[in-house]
DNA sequence: AGCGTGATCTTT
DNA sequence: AAGATCACGCTG
């Protein structure tokens, strides 16, 4: 299918985290190995005015791609040990972004599961530490954007309505009870998080 | 259910 | 300078 463009960014963080459900997030790496995993499980993070939002308090040098350009790609290290995978929705100098908890392996199994360590199907991307293994992503992906070579989504129809599904975001403890968390439903790659 | 791991942010 | 937190994953 067709690679997204600009446009399909270009939209309030809540919506893209919709619109991204079934997308496939394609990487390139040299020696033409191509990794692609259809995105199953997404949260919004909505810039200044949520509290949960890295960019809640305003801009920093860990943060300052969720106020960059739609498309671009925000990644960052947490817990001494993951990376963390998100897409920039909202205009420039508005801050938003849409974290990837879950994809479902499409293509490069066999560099997946070097990276990961195991191969077992749904161990591989369910959940937003491991994608980003699976991936190989790290800071040198931070501020990257979906247009080029490396790095672009392809299109997908849209998901039935009947698949969609929609809680609280996992693993935050402010503004938990907000509903801005999008899954497919009854997907083995969606992560078996917690909501704390 | 408990803990490793290290960057980042807040408080002293 | 020290302490708390953290958009997690693994073990047990």
């Amino acid at each position: 299918m067709e690679r997204l463009e600009k446009q399909f960014y270009e939209t309030p963080t809540l919506e893209l985290a919709e619109k991204l459900l079934g997308k496939i997030f394609v990487r390139i790496l040299p020696g033409n190995i191509c990794l692609k995993g259809r995105i199953v499980e997404t949260e919004a993070y909505c810039g200044q005015h949520d509290e949960a939002s890295h960019a809640w308090r305003g801009k920093t040098a860990r943060n300052q791609m969720m106020f960059s350009a739609p498309g671009t790609m925000y990644v960052y290290f947490t817990y001494g040990s993951h990376y963390m995978l998100n897409i920039v929705s909202e205009p420039e100098n508005s801050a938003g972004a849409v974290l990837i908890r879950g994809m479902e392996p499409v293509e490069g199994l066999q560099f997946m599961q070097e990276q990961r360590g195991t191969a077992i199907f749904t161990n591989l991307m369910s959940g937003p530490g491991k994608l980003a293994r699976a991936l190989a992503l790290d800071s040198s992906c931070n501020g990257k954007n979906l247009f080029g070579e490396e790095f672009y989504l392809e299109d997908a129809p849209p998901l039935p309505k009947e698949l969609s599904g929609t809680s609280c975001r996992i693993g935050i403890s402010r503004s938990r009870e907000l509903p801005w968390r999008k899954f497919i439903l009854n997907n083995p790659h969606v992560s078996k998080g917690k909501v704390t």
